[in-house]
DNA sequence: ACTTTTTCGTACTATGTGGTACGTTATTGT
DNA sequence: ACAATAACGTACCACATAGTACGAAAAAGT
């Protein structure tokens, strides 16, 4: 509390820890979707003032784009480390799909996904966070088109589609097992879906656990 | 306004106008989105008073319910009469996908599904109008069901899947088609991405216009 | 001690929401 | 004429929202 060394600026020290208020934002958004919570809420739950919440974020598209942000980077982008990996493009395609469906759930309950979430809705998002969103999804359909291109150069993906349209399938068909997580539907009727609607880019049929 | 025949009850005459009130409600929530278009804003457009609305409807779950059922009945029904036709499978479907991707725009704005728009956000809806999803839905799933039946039986579906998961895949995909309209995705990905994901259902492929 | 700096949070604003109380008005029945 | 009936709409309710004014509080510099 009294560290010069610690703190070394005059005024009041600060008390927000900004990571567990975007934490906090994060998950609210996320389990009971962006437009069903607001910042009195927030602010109740991360046990801060509304002030110090517009002093640390500027507004609420503020702290959305931060938690959208945090989002991609914990649930999104460690997708990309198995994008680059030495499996094959079915072998990844089948671990992407049932890690989808399977993994996440909160105490057994589906939440589909926020980024999903946000870009079925990006008309009642701020300014800040639609940008966000945009140069996100850029970033995800690179990804996808890259990881095609080394799939092509491996031979593992012998399908003759442009990688640009494949990519553009793969972001729809992910948004779509999304919002059917999202709906509550059945686990087990997403998979089937999901598994039919990729046979189109493979050649072997996907193991069914 | 003065008729006996007319109106033979006693008491001030309704001026209120039922179908049109339910038009205007339905249009508005399927243009500016369901929870982004409130009661006052539809008796504004209606040009109806708030206690009139509710002497009609009961409650806002009660016109949403109404307007739900109206959409339903004049933008998603006309389909059935395709489902049993003497055209081929392949033919409805074409004409389905194109219809849903190039006929549902006012003012080449495009603007969605309200069926969808609302399963994608059922938790916020009241029970009459949740109740009357799940009904409208259930519905919905048989006559893609009797199609694909159909179709088997006069030899124009080959595909050896079950006839209720292809339903259900045909029912996951055209959600999938109305979220990329509702997001404003491109027209031509969007068909791209659905003619490849029905192709798993087919033989030919699908014609480019 | 006193000023400066910075953050704190109570208490407020303006606006919007779904929903209703209630006096008024337009009709029919006698 | 006058009661009975039924729909009308103004003006309200309680509550929630995003956002802010402002004085108190806690640190550092001198």
């Amino acid at each position: 509390m009294t560290s010069k060394k610690l703190n070394p600026k005059p005024g009041r020290p600060k008390v927000i820890n900004r990571t567990h208020v975007i934490n906090v934002a994060m998950n609210s958004y996320w389990i009971k979707g962006v437009h069903n919570m607001s910042l009195n809420e927030i602010c109740r739950r991360a046990n801060v003032s509304k002030p110090t919440l517009y002093r640390e974020f500027g507004s609420e598209d503020g702290l959305m784009t931060e938690a959208l942000e945090l989002y991609f980077k914990e649930f999104i982008s460690p997708f990309f480390k198995l994008f680059s990996s030495h499996q094959t493009f079915h072998e990844v395609l089948q671990k992407l799909i049932l890690s989808l469906i399977y993994n996440q759930e909160k105490n057994s309950v589906s939440m589909g996904c926020l980024f999903t979430m946000m870009r079925n809705s990006h008309n009642l998002l701020g300014d800040k966070t639609k940008n966000k969103l945009d140069l996100l999804h850029k970033l995800l359909l690179k990804s996808y088109e890259q990881w095609i291109d080394n799939a092509k150069n491996k031979g593992n993906f012998t399908n003759q589609i442009p990688s640009s349209v494949a990519a553009a399938y793969i972001d729809a068909q992910i948004s779509n097992i999304n919002a059917q997580k999202a709906r509550g539907e059945n686990n087990q009727s997403i998979r089937d879906a999901a598994f039919l609607a990729f046979s189109v880019l493979v050649k072997k049929p996907f193991q069914i656990n």
